[in-house]
DNA sequence: GCTTTTATTCAGCGTTCGATGATTTAAAGG
DNA sequence: CCTTTAAATCATCGAACGCTGAATAAAAGC
């Protein structure tokens, strides 16, 4: 047991009132608005809308409640603002590089190849874009799996780019009917929300052999595995 | 504008206090404390366990609250047993499944006939189990995305199913690592936990084109993807 | 330099939450 | 028949919730 009191009243930050005085380097504290999002983006990823209150959204960023609403307004507000932060970028890189991809090869695009420039922007993003990337990645799955929250923006963000990956498989499939490639991304998208998420549970059902955070090795067995089913599933070309 | 006025007290049960007194058809009213399991596994399918209160799972049951705390304590409680009710029934029925099919086609199992008998159950109880097996199918896809909940039941009944599925596969594929084969079941996991739990979002991705009702579709789909896809993960035979 | 706007904390309101003890009624057990 | 146990409601408690109006301090604008 360790004797630190962690209940004592640490004088870290004085809490003084008012509009706080302008600091010259910017690059340390950041963005009040933007350390909220933070704090909202790493709790609602673990535990969902409700299971996060803003009390705790404030004190993870370190301001009062009430500027909490200031910037926000109601909890859902808040919600809506990580959920969107992210989605642009994400979604615009997804496209960029699937389109830069079939510029690139004309004429001899793989499945292989479309599905790794599509899926490598989100893995990279988790992997390298520091932990709000993380945590905004276990969002999204979970969000895909449960779609009474950002089902809007769902449809806004994400939805264009799934129908932008379709049209280039249709290039690489000609034989594929519409319905057939639906289905199949459905079966992907589940096998990507479930990694994004990291939950831990391949870990303990493979007894350690496998790690939910090695999502490298996630990203290349779902490429070999997607892109065979994708074709499994279309009619055989002639 | 209708004229009804919901607020007023409809005198539907006079709530008397007190032990009631025995029915005689108890195929009618059912167990109260099934009655309360039902009405839980219902919300919790669709709001997570900190989007649904105590008073909502009475109010849904006919009941008082302080019955809820009665039967299963602490909410924690109502909430593992939902989500431990059926377990057993789902994962038994699955392995005893699989091992029918080994047992029958000694020698000559596809993966394609293994993954259908796996799958299948599930399928079939949220299609027709009734209302019940629908719900406890979301919240067993939602609850495997985000196992803050049920990790200590996922462990117990679904992990050992998994397991004896590998096993099996093992026959199929005897060149298979285990490492191969545990991330290709990762992958079809994702994909069936999105696919039970119905969220609609493929319908309106693919404009109506796709129904995530359509659960017999879902399943023959997700078979011919799998299998593909697990053969693709894997060292192709000498 | 004065006024307005922006950013922040404080104090607290009304509501809802999970949970409990007391009470009531009927069944079960001997 | 009497006692004990089981099954239910009622009334309510203290804590936590989302949210807001007022106060305050600095920045920005003119």
């Amino acid at each position: 047991m360790s004797k630190l009191d962690v209940t004592a009243p640490v004088p870290v930050a004085p809490a003084r009132r008012g509009r706080p005085p302008k600091v010259k380097a910017q690059g340390v504290g950041g963005d009040t608005r933007e350390s909220i999002l933070d704090a909202a983006e790493d709790l609602f990823s673990k535990h969902g809308f409700y299971g996060v209150t803003i009390r705790e959204v404030a004190r993870e960023a370190g301001v009062d409640t009430a500027l909490v609403h200031y910037y926000f307004g109601a909890k859902r507000g808040l919600f809506d603002a990580v959920f969107l932060r992210r989605a642009e970028v994400w979604n615009n890189e997804r496209v960029e590089a699937i389109n830069r991809y079939a510029l690139a090869n004309v004429g001899t695009m793989t499945l292989e190849g479309l599905l790794r420039a599509f899926l490598e922007p989100p893995f990279q993003w988790s992997l390298k874009g520091g932990p709000g990337w993380k945590h905004y990645s276990a969002l999204v799955a979970q969000t895909n799996a449960n779609p009474t929250f950002g089902g809007e923006t769902m449809a806004r963000y994400y939805d264009p780019a799934i129908r932008r990956l379709i049209e280039l498989i249709k290039l690489i499939l000609p034989q594929a009917r519409d319905v057939d490639l639906y289905w199949a991304w459905h079966n992907l998208s589940g096998a990507l929300t479930l990694t994004l998420g990291e939950t831990g549970r391949l870990d303990r059902l493979s007894s350690g052999l496998c790690r939910s955070g090695d999502l490298e090795t996630a990203c290349d067995y779902m490429v070999r595995f997607a892109s065979a089913g994708f074709r499994a599933v279309c009619p055989p070309s002639p």
